[in-house]
DNA sequence: TAGTGGTCTAGACCACGTA
DNA sequence: ACGTGGTCTAGACCACTAG
């Protein structure tokens, strides 16, 4: 993610300078440490230089910068887990599996009240609806109930999703977006179990995810999986408070 | 998490024209985009601003750069979800409820085979093994299961565990630390949903984290909360393959 | 007022990729 | 051989903070 020193490189040096007396515990969290100008003194290199290696451990979460006070220690308040999401088939095609979709739903419909608030679009106003399942070799891995507003996907329902999922079709049109997610455990209703194969009892992991552009909401999808199949995998880092993701 | 250019500054304006481009469609995910020097000519602005903005908007997954071959807009190919994780305890307090812990178990004991293995230590070797149920308004929130390498927190079995978990005690000798995680949706055992006083069929969502410090594995831990109660919130970003988390 | 970090300049040398 | 991005230098001005 970071820009990381070249091993060797006076950033570097700088940088495990820093990290080391962190971690040895001789800085402890909230202490000031030396400014830029001691460290270029104490380095013999350029400002910038030290400035560069200060902030690429600020981005890190290991110092938090005040301007006109000084480099701090981060408090270590909080963890972030990152965790990629791939898209479906890429997903499958990185475990060398078979890749199969079947569409259950697909329809242009007049949006809900709940639906029309969540897109900020008007009751009644037209919004893209499709239930997929994804099969990897035969077998129900995910099942994705997506909304889409259309003016992002116009074409949305004729499109061929054997090939290509909506979410990367989205990202085709507009791929740099952000969005919201919520991780559950949930039972699921009798017919999604059914549909996912899962034996009575078998859990099921629920992501609930919202995106938007610039221009708006882009899509609100909910995905399924059940038992075994439902399993996220992220790494872990430990962050300041004041690098606390927003 | 990155640090951002200053808004009017040359930096923010470089990002904004490049950013620009990209959102609006005009330059294509794998297209080449101009050169440093191409856009020191067109702004009249030094080399290192220019290379600050790209380097910031590399770090942001806009974009691919390859020394000796140039700037490329990134394949959006995956996404990040980041859940930041909170110590139960804070938690617990962000949402001004009563905080009460339960300690299960608290052992100083031989490690067995696969426990020395995660550790890195002989089979045999004593680890401290916690199990610890956390309270919120005297409801149980979370089962913590926890093994931790005795050498970074030699006073384990002493320390008071209803003020300060474990968690946040490690925070303290060990701040900075990277770690895996695994969450999935679960049953749990039958002792387990006692304990978390789980109604039959509610699932829970199991978090299993593993930590290390540049000295070894300091802890390995299993987190489980039931129903409602298991629910992870993140943020979720748009990134290129190139950047995708490693 | 002195020190801090944030930003920017106008040079420079380097390793690397491509032609 | 040339252009690319990666790194570094030795200055500079600024807004902000603290004593």
């Amino acid at each position: 993610m970071m820009e990381q020193p070249v091993p060797g490189g006076l950033r570097a040096r700088i940088a495990d300078h820093v990290v080391g007396r962190i971690v040895s515990g001789e800085w402890q969290p909230g202490d000031r440490i030396p400014s830029e100008n001691d460290l270029v003194a104490t380095f013999g290199v350029s400002r910038m230089t030290v400035h560069h290696a200060l902030r690429d451990l600020t981005a890190r979460g290991f110092l938090v910068r005040r301007s006109g006070s000084g480099t701090f220690v981060a408090e270590p308040g909080a963890y972030v887990a990152e965790y990629r999401h791939l898209d479906v088939i890429e997903e499958i095609a990185e475990r060398g599996g078979r890749y199969r979709a079947e569409v259950l739903r697909r329809d242009l419909r007049p949006a809900m009240a709940s639906e029309a608030e969540a897109f900020g679009i008007a009751i009644g106003e037209a919004i893209f609806h499709a239930v997929v399942l994804h099969y990897e070799d035969d077998l129900p891995l995910e099942l994705e109930d997506r909304l889409i507003a259309p003016r992002f996907l116009p074409d949305a329902m004729a499109v061929d999703l054997s090939a290509r999922t909506l979410f990367s079709r989205l990202m085709l049109v507009r791929p740099y977006r952000e969005g919201s997610e919520v991780v559950r455990a949930v039972t699921g209703s009798e017919e999604e179990r059914r549909l996912l194969d899962a034996a009575p009892g078998l859990p099921c992991l629920e992501v609930s995810r919202r995106t938007w552009s610039p221009e708006g909401v882009v899509t609100v999808a909910r995905m399924l999986r059940a038992g075994e199949r439902a399993r996220l995998e992220g790494r872990v880092r430990s962050i300041g408070e004041a690098v606390a993701v927003r």
